[in-house]
DNA sequence: CTGAAAGCGCTTACAG
DNA sequence: CTGAAAGCGCTTACAG
């Protein structure tokens, strides 16, 4: 394949054609100043000699990598991958590399990643953490990098961006969704309470409970988890305790699935006899037989909003873009029963 | 916070010090030679200024970056998540950045991402192609950076390992399995024609009905795609144009799951009327609803030997570990009837 | 329009 | 044990 050499640098570009490196380094960054016979002969060259710039050595001068880091709890996660894909697609439209980060919600693990992307001049950092210890806030207080918050709330004392569901409004959406259609007795399985939105989630319910009336017995609470088995034990303990229940909102869709298993198993119809809401909108909520009603999360939104407020910061460090805080969106499945209507199934 | 300007480098350590930048640096990087006194003071310095070396020069000067790309289809896609977050939970330990790209299975992402990993000096690549071009194979093939290709196998003309799942043999294996429990009219919905994995798989269905010597009219294959909406209008089909199967082997979980869900939408009873086995071992196949009996694909496992290569690769260019052909294990659950056994299923 | 030179922030022989 | 110097592969004022 001609003769292309194992490694090629600008040096060996510029001593093929005998001109000077900074014409070629000129010639291959497209400056004006540069004779169009020139800037044709170094393409040329290029092609003939399989030169490719060295980007390690271009990010070292410029002080800038095109590379930004994504912090998040762990990339197996469904939303987590919805939401980095679609980061990912943003950036990579404008020539950044984006890195991922698996945190597994352990504070070193995100301490570790940080640091890693200071050391490794990262251009900016969009970071999900879970809890932000004051040692990691003082941290990113120093940062001379731009920083995003990502389905998170931007922590007391720092000056950063997020985009983010309103998680409070969309579970009282969820919430009023339930009361609209005649139900009282609502029981709600929880995340775990250390997860912001878990606990936004849980506001909004509380909230909105209250806020018609319902009073604490019509109310159960029990704290799930995140996964499809914790939402089966879950639902267990919930109706031990409240048997009355006509609605369950679960906090996420996978507690919700568990959940509906779980009612599946008694042979308690779903919606006949109870009515259950997620939240998400994952794949599982659109199976057949879960059919679940859920409050929708906009990840691809999310992610190229985010991108967006991190392009902009990279663009003009003077001004903050302002925080986005985004809308869930209500799909409505077969889960949800009115009460107020004539009932269209069949009690068995 | 101290006096922590607002970047510091290894020059400001050994001026704060008053002595060389070389024994700053040596000091750093563990070297015998430097006395304890010099190198204490240097840490000291280090955590005074805040100091955090600067990775990209690091990176020019020694021509390693301690960065390997890791190239698949799609992060969204489940195999390909978790594939992808144990790939980096073993580069992470040895303090690896993994950056991930997907290439949605476009040839032009693909070459983008390749060339991109060169520019970056990245120190290895981890490939998932789904077709690799001529031009591609040409452009690895002068490659000087360690390869190793991951659920797929190594293209004609590349000298590079490959750690996948013998999927030949795990398709053979799930079809026998409905053989041994007399099975004999046994569908097959197939990936797209495309996919290296799906074409394994069919090779596996179709060697094994012959060796069986099931005949071809024993068969009914359609190409489904990789969907569970794909799964319901390919089982559809199947069922239309091959009524008397007893049996379906998808080429994969979802389009597993959207068989059931078709089945189950025409109130016939799987495995009463119709057993199904999937392949991979997605959560799907957990559900209760499901029950999916399927072959999976041990996804820690493959990340975990494909990092040990390309770990060994790096440390010794001159020889290349060997391939692994890694086992699918059958997860028997509930979708599978065996018709040598007494019926303990009521058909209905 | 082009070239020589300085420099990005490190590491690494080499001398002492 | 320590320091001065060269150099990794680029870019970018500056002069011409």
């Amino acid at each position: 394949m001609g003769v292309k050499s194992i490694v090629t640098n600008i040096k060996d570009v510029a001593k093929y054609l005998g001109i000077s490196v900074s014409t070629v380094s000129r010639a291959l960054n497209h400056y004006p100043d540069v004779s169009p016979i020139t800037k044709n002969q170094v393409m040329d060259a290029v092609e003939h000699l399989n030169y490719r710039p060295n980007a390690v050595a271009k990010g070292l001068i410029q002080k800038k990598t095109f590379t930004v880091g994504l912090m998040i709890p762990d990339i197996s996660d469904p939303i987590c991958s919805l939401l980095a894909a679609s980061v990912e697609k943003s950036f990579s439209d404008q020539g950044y590399q984006v890195v991922y980060g698996s945190t597994h919600r352990d504070p070193a693990k995100e301490k570790q990643f940080i640091l890693n992307a200071i050391s490794r001049q990262f251009d900016g950092l969009i970071l999900t953490p879970d809890v932000l210890d004051e040692e990691l806030v003082s941290l990113l207080s120093d940062l001379r990098m731009p920083v995003v918050f990502l389905q998170r709330r931007t922590p007391e004392g720092l000056n950063a961006p997020f985009v983010d569901v309103d998680h409070y409004h969309a579970a009282s959406a969820a919430v009023r969704n339930l009361i609209t259609r005649g139900h009282q007795r609502i029981g709600f399985i929880a995340m775990p309470a250390s997860s912001f939105t878990g606990s936004e989630r849980k506001r909004g319910y509380l909230d909105t409970m209250s806020a018609y009336g319902l009073m604490p017995e019509m109310m159960g609470m029990v704290e799930g988890g995140r996964t499809i088995e914790q939402g089966r034990t879950a639902m267990a303990e919930l109706y031990q305790r409240c048997p009355g229940l006509t609605a369950v909102f679960a906090a996420n869709d996978l507690l919700a699935v568990g959940a509906l298993e779980w009612l599946h198993q008694q042979h308690m119809n779903v919606p006949g006899q109870i009515s259950v809401i997620g939240f998400d909108n994952l794949e599982h909520a659109a199976l057949h037989w879960t059919q679940l009603t859920t409050m929708e999360q906009p990840t691809e939104e999310m992610g190229r909003k985010c991108a967006l407020a991190m392009l902009r910061m990279m663009r003009d460090p003077k001004q903050l873009p302002v925080s986005e805080l985004i809308e869930a969106k209500l799909i409505e499945r077969g889960s949800v029963l009115n009460l107020n209507a004539i009932p269209v199934y069949t009690m068995n």
